[in-house]
DNA sequence: TAGATTGTTAATCGATTAACAATC
DNA sequence: TAGATTGTTAATCGATTAACAATC
């Protein structure tokens, strides 16, 4: 049964989704347009079951012999994940991390993309990096509403980072991914995602002290 | 009751003890020396019994007056998380993103500490870069062997995840913290955390769209 | 005593996996 | 028909939250 409602489905399928489109680009281009449920989860370390309802969920149906349509899976999953219009992201901080992310998003994705930077050092505004145009912090209002930017990366020194993302939401953006180490509390309806470098390595060292 | 058997405490709890405790030392330092677990909680964005309970699986126990006291859980959270003896970590690929977290890292926590860079372009190697000494990945073995590293965080480009890994695994290293695009697939005595950029940024897109 | 808090079990929620029917 | 595969429900597992007793 096809799920018309595609804004619930499980975020952890979301997920998934992202990365299944990600190896469906490389089969792709390896000139295999069928791929079997076994494939894919073992690309991705996952059961064939799981991809198999991963898909069930989105509505898109396979083949006992063939398995699933790369080009046709491909483009279901842009239908579910991307916006039509495209949506645009900004970077605040462009330190080490913040550079790292800009360069290696640089024209990947066609509907999404990193149209501006930010920081409050002058040294590092006023000039392009990596093809995107950086700006001081103070500009931050009339670059977001411009540019009618939906989404903020944050890489910002910790000390700033409650400030900054206050600013944004000032601004209008409406999600935020944050990579600094401080937890922030957003209104309901903004959406957060959050990463920590520390808590990660911490746990893996846990993992591997045992 | 006191849960001694560190190893099966639920990997998320593990993540947020990683979290309490910096949250702790911050507390400490404005001279605060209790915390009540909605304190906590609030910091967090949890909710105080998921802090409480945590606190119960580590066997940590409060005053219904005071709170928890920082000190004492601050050692308590070492005493589970960290290595006694301490952890080394080594870094693949020394662009952006492995300089990022270099420089991020360094000196931040005893008993997990950054001690070589590894990259296969030999401009970036053989010198060191934010104080942490770089070589060449032919020189995977011998440094690991030497330093007895334990854990790689993997920053390489995405055609050369599968090798590295390889090349780090042979040579003795029981984690793999990967932030390649890459899924990899590894024994299964060997611990692994993933984390991608592209993925997370496109879920968080997703959930702004709606 | 009333109010705020900790500690803990049971219920719920979300995600994965097992089991198996249906199809090629 | 036998074997491999997809599609789907039910069972299980893991994590969070609700409910509440105990304590200061």
């Amino acid at each position: 049964m096809t799920n018309k409602n595609h804004k619930d489905l499980p975020g952890k399928t979301i997920e998934r989704l992202s990365q299944y489109r990600r190896l469906l680009y490389n089969i792709l281009q390896q000139n295999k347009h069928n791929v079997y449920s076994h494939e894919l989860a073992a690309l991705m370390n996952l059961t064939p079951v799981q991809v198999r309802r991963d898909l069930m969920l989105i509505g898109h149906s396979g083949s006992q012999s063939k398995g699933y349509n790369v080009k046709g899976l491909i483009t279901l999953i842009g239908r579910i994940i991307d916006s039509e219009t495209g949506q645009k992201v900004a970077i605040a901080g462009l330190g080490n991390l913040g550079r790292a992310i800009m360069s290696y998003f640089s024209g990947k994705r066609e509907k999404l993309s990193i149209v501006a930077g930010f920081d409050n050092d002058t040294q590092k505004t006023e000039r392009i990096i990596a093809g995107i145009p950086c700006y001081h912090i103070n500009k931050i209002q009339e670059v977001i509403a411009k540019e009618n930017i939906s989404i903020v990366i944050l890489t910002v020194a910790p000390e700033a980072a409650h400030e900054v993302a206050r600013l944004f939401l000032d601004a209008g953006v409406k999600g935020i991914l944050n990579y600094t180490s401080v937890p922030l509390t957003l209104p309901d309806n903004i959406h957060l995602e959050e990463y920590d470098i520390v808590t990660s390595l911490e746990k893996l060292a846990f993992l591997v002290k045992e």
